[in-house]
DNA sequence: CGCTCGTTGTACGGTGCCGTATAACTGAAA
DNA sequence: TTTCAGTTATACGGCACCGTACAACGAGCG
């Protein structure tokens, strides 16, 4: 019996590494085999098309995604809001951050990849919810700034500007004390 | 001497809208061609590649990201708050976002497209700082909170996540409102 | 009315990618 | 070793798009 030389899981993850780096449009099956240093001749026995393939991606990506963050802050443990720092670095983990952010856009034009990516983010804002509910009481607020905390964590990947000499960090850093601190209580 | 039928702006409004529908890479001249009406033919003339076209696209959008929200801001007046949230929303014309929110991608590949939007986000950036100066006086908080509510006018386009019981809309007024009110002053 | 010059249509060769067909290879089982 | 099944290379036809060359067209001037 033949052995597997290029496993259908490469061939998923070469697609996930060039979605991160390029987008979309950038996975093309011949494009993928030649990174892979082979041809396309194998690629059609693991998937019917290109779309299989884009499917098999997002198959792993969501429970990659959902698992791999869940896992470690369940883990590690600590105080509230020690694990939403935490949850908040993983998401964006060098690996799945550019992915996380190329699946974002494609799910603008596509809606089974809007779904999944709703699957995705759902999960996440349960997470803060639940964290941000152990010191703040009012439901609504709680609502409010788990927004903040996720908008807080995806958006400050795609602002551009500088911060009139502070670092990055130290600007978030102090964000996410307003976010977690002094809650306005009734 | 012959008329010009169809100039070079109708070709870089088509591809602003394209570019926003459905991104960079979907931006081909004989598609532009198709969806105006005409062949490629008139393009070359205006634009020595496809390249140019992208080019001259991003100039315009720079011209009107920056010029459209800082004259409606400008021309409404009114106090700190009401013009944040309007620059919050006039940043997210229907017209705009979607073309926004795919250079944002865009600009995660390309270190030119990085520069420009780093240029309409200082703009916005700066807008946010002298307005919530108004009200706070710690620069380090300054900043913080406008970075708060940039991420919260990019971010929550990206959160596909519902609100159980709340809309949108409801949960990001009470986010405004954590960023706005109540500063921590000294 | 015909000329002229800019705009547009048409035609072309080149490239990159798709999906199929089929032959060549390779490791394991008989 | 031979066989066999799965894996890979090669070759193909098709399509979409690029950029070029040139012919066709048509508005305004002489």
């Amino acid at each position: 019996m033949g052995t597997m030389r290029t496993p259908r899981e490469k061939w998923i993850e070469e697609g996930l590494r060039t979605l991160g780096a390029a987008g979309v449009d950038a996975v093309r099956v011949e494009v993928l085999a030649k990174t892979l240093g082979v041809t396309k001749g194998g690629f059609y026995g693991y998937f019917t098309d290109r779309t299989a393939l884009l499917e098999a991606m997002l198959d792993t990506w969501e429970r990659q995604s959902i698992d791999e963050v869940l896992d470690q802050v369940e883990r590690q443990g600590g105080d509230a809001r020690t694990k939403i720092r935490l949850a908040g670095r993983l998401t964006l983990s060098d690996r799945l951050l550019p992915i996380d952010l190329a699946v974002r856009d494609w799910a603008r034009r596509d809606e089974t990849v809007a779904e999944r990516l709703r699957r995705v983010d759902n999960r996440r804002m349960d997470l803060l919810r639940e964290q941000i509910a152990t010191f703040c009481t009012d439901p609504d607020e709680v609502e409010a700034r788990s927004l903040l905390a996720f908008c807080l964590s995806i958006g400050h990947h795609f602002l551009a500007a500088e911060h009139a000499g502070r670092t990055p960090a130290q600007v978030r850093a102090r964000a996410t004390d307003i976010i977690l601190n002094d809650p306005h209580q009734p």
